[in-house]
DNA sequence: TGTACATCAGTGAACGCGCGTTCACTGATGTAC
DNA sequence: TGTACATCAGTGAACGCGCGTTCACTGATGTAC
């Protein structure tokens, strides 16, 4: 099967990204392989450098598609309830420490590659896009530029972030115990 | 260098733990390899199958050590303030929410394996080391028996660790980027 | 619209590499008497 | 306390394996006229 149009390309490229995002969400950036996002896509692992330079670029690119999800699920959420805050913050809160999406890591929240951005490179694209991720996140919420002197409603926000991705991480290293979903719904009737 | 002394031995199969436990909290279980430990230690990696039946047992031992050091530095900090349970615990936020801490993984929080651990499979030995250090964590905090039932001070605490262990990980993903420290000082202003 | 040719997406074999694990061997340690 | 022997921690070469990456090649797609 050599040269395909340029639809199908690109069409491919998108599969690529797609392929690779929900992978490493699922088993971590180190235990994904190149021959295995390929071989989802129908292809051969010896075309993926037609596609992207680098494994690393792949990762980068797949972290952008994962914030960029993220960021259509919100929307989502936000036109089923026009012009009221309380109920989109409260129906994101309860999808955010389901079951359903602590057992589907694959389609949920960019905070699990938050480990491997720690670990990788100062400069690297990954950390670019993951950091770029957050502030756009943040400029969503109305928090457009950062303050460093305290402000409550600053302080508040990132703690409820954080809170948010502590939460699944714990709830997920925890799947099997009774203690799961007992953080789940802590957290969740703590958050109000 | 053949057969060595009952107590060398001992104190190489402790040195193998320690190394493994610092190096995978530095980068991540899938990234850390068996020679490298080995060579820590000053040890060639064929020695390694006559302490440890395989890296996974390796892991899920430096994971019980790893928490350990984090019950260590815990009980350090109420030898220093006894009977001061509010000093204790802003003690112990300000270290675990410190750029010493988040700048310095290798010695910190267990937390940083929870990605690894929902990875692994559902009875791995790693796991239940997580999730005992968890029980444990929470025993210490006065809370032996969890309930289902909802509980005020029960969903406090939860939501605490669950905020600490978020705000660690999204400021080691941030790092270079003012948001890292901006994260830390908010969310320590936020727990008081 | 048709023809000639250049482009380049994808193939599949090959590259060097280092992994986790096994194994025959070594020789000081520990044990039995 | 001394001697003879079994034990076993550690060595280093080797195992099969699969990784990320490279490359010569293929032939339909896209372009130029």
């Amino acid at each position: 099967m050599p040269r395909s149009s340029r639809a199908d390309t690109a069409r491919r490229h998108e599969a690529i990204i797609d392929a690779a995002s929900r992978l490493i969400r699922e088993r971590g950036v180190e235990s994904v392989t190149l021959p295995e996002v390929m071989g989802e896509v129908g292809l051969t692992k010896g075309g993926f450098y037609k596609h992207f330079e680098s494994k690393e670029a792949l990762v980068a690119a797949a972290a952008e598609a994962c914030w960029s999800e993220e960021f259509d699920r919100l929307a989502q959420i936000a036109a089923r309830h026009p012009d009221d805050l309380a109920a989109i913050r409260s129906k994101f809160l309860d999808w955010y420490l389901s079951p359903e999406h602590r057992d589907n890591p694959g389609s949920g929240c960019p905070s699990v590659l938050a480990g491997a951005v720690a670990r990788s490179a100062p400069d690297s694209a990954l950390r670019k896009a993951h950091i770029a991720g957050i502030y756009k996140l943040l400029a969503m919420q109305g928090l457009n530029d950062l303050e460093t002197d305290p402000d409550e409603r600053q302080d508040h926000l990132l703690s409820e972030i954080a809170t948010l991705g502590g939460a699944l991480m714990m709830a997920r290293a925890t799947v099997g115990d009774p203690l799961s979903e007992i953080i789940l719904s802590a957290v969740r009737r703590s958050l109000g």
